[in-house]
DNA sequence: GATCGAAGTGGAGATAGTTTCCACTTTCGA
DNA sequence: TCGAAAGTGGAAACTATCTCCACTTCGATC
């Protein structure tokens, strides 16, 4: 999906970065629904080539989403590959709530885009989803994590996290649905 | 919130009621993005009317979500009044699955507004929030759930449950997530 | 280091959706 | 029955999105 089969013009490299740069500047400051017209004024670019890169709002987010990803999932692997399974798990899902926190407008973004079902982020979920499944089925192999729940549900769950941010109480209100998701996890079917 | 201090006029009832039915109906097929204009005409109503009775999108959504909403307290408050606190928790928990599996696209619906952040619907929920708070700390009385965790983490789960109503495994997935959170409550802390 | 085709650009204007406004119609109390 | 207040509807103004193409820039080739 990342279409490295043509080499991109050194100047639209140089453009395609800005508009990138410039969207996680953005995001991360929360407003999303900046018009995109100005949004490219923003960026230093015209509308068009806005478009030509990014051809749906969706898209560029995407594209600011896949580097986050491919880091989270980096690091789902190291701590399956450091930790017993359960605590990798357990660590990872924590980790996931102290991103969102840091990251908070880039969560909301996220969010906002998922629940209008545009699917353009079903690559960067899929990832996800597959780091999640791959830490339960070590934990379901090591004998501590019940097998008779998939990474399907967990995967919900973070996803009410992300999508309730304005909640004045997030933080210990998203650490609780991990309590209850990881002693959930652990109960003996 | 309801403004019942102003008697509306006959027919201008009618019309609120209306369009407050053929918005369910349009809801429940799950189109929410048809255009603002067009649900007028559907409605048999001009395109004023229909801003004057419902000044945004989320202003008809919250109205429909409303009776919706009351009907949901009343099944919490009257489970709580025949069953023991712990299993009054689990079937109203189960029974919001149901129910948002039978409604898909009102929750769909209700998924997109809550993520788009318009705070419109914060009455409903809150409402609804509140009797999953009774029943929780009932149950913590009882003594057979934890009191550490509190119902704001529960609706993130429902939440979460809710806005991810395209995954193809759905509801076992949802079945899932509601378990999770059971077995963690009843996790002796 | 000059030339030329391909790649890229930007913004004017077409398109699509939203909201306001007000001349007209309907209701209902006196 | 009549008049004032409430309500209506849809045309017109406004806002945001997206397309299109005349022009510019790049960089491979000689």
């Amino acid at each position: 999906m990342s279409t490295p089969g043509k080499p991109l013009r050194a100047d639209a490299q140089r453009n395609r970065a800005a508009l990138i740069a410039k969207a996680r500047e953005v995001f991360e400051t929360g407003n999303f629904d900046l018009r995109f017209d100005d949004f490219a004024r923003l960026a230093g670019v015209g509308t068009g080539t806005l478009y030509r890169h990014f051809p749906t709002r969706e898209a560029l987010v995407e594209a600011v989403y896949h580097e986050e990803v491919a880091a989270l999932c980096d690091r789902a692997r190291h701590l399956r590959d450091t930790l017993p399974a359960a605590e990798a798990l357990a660590t990872f899902l924590r980790g996931m709530v102290d991103h969102m926190d840091t990251h908070e407008g880039l969560a909301r973004t996220l969010a906002t885009l998922m629940a209008s079902g545009s699917g353009a982020l079903a690559e960067g979920s899929r990832a996800l989803e597959q780091a999640v499944t791959d830490l339960m089925a070590a934990a379901v192999q090591e004998g501590t994590v019940r097998d008779d729940v998939g990474a399907g549900a967990v995967m919900m769950a973070l996803h009410g996290i992300g999508a309730a941010h304005d909640r004045p109480d997030w933080r210990a209100e998203a650490d609780g649905v991990i309590t209850l998701v990881l002693d959930g996890l652990l109960a003996v079917r």
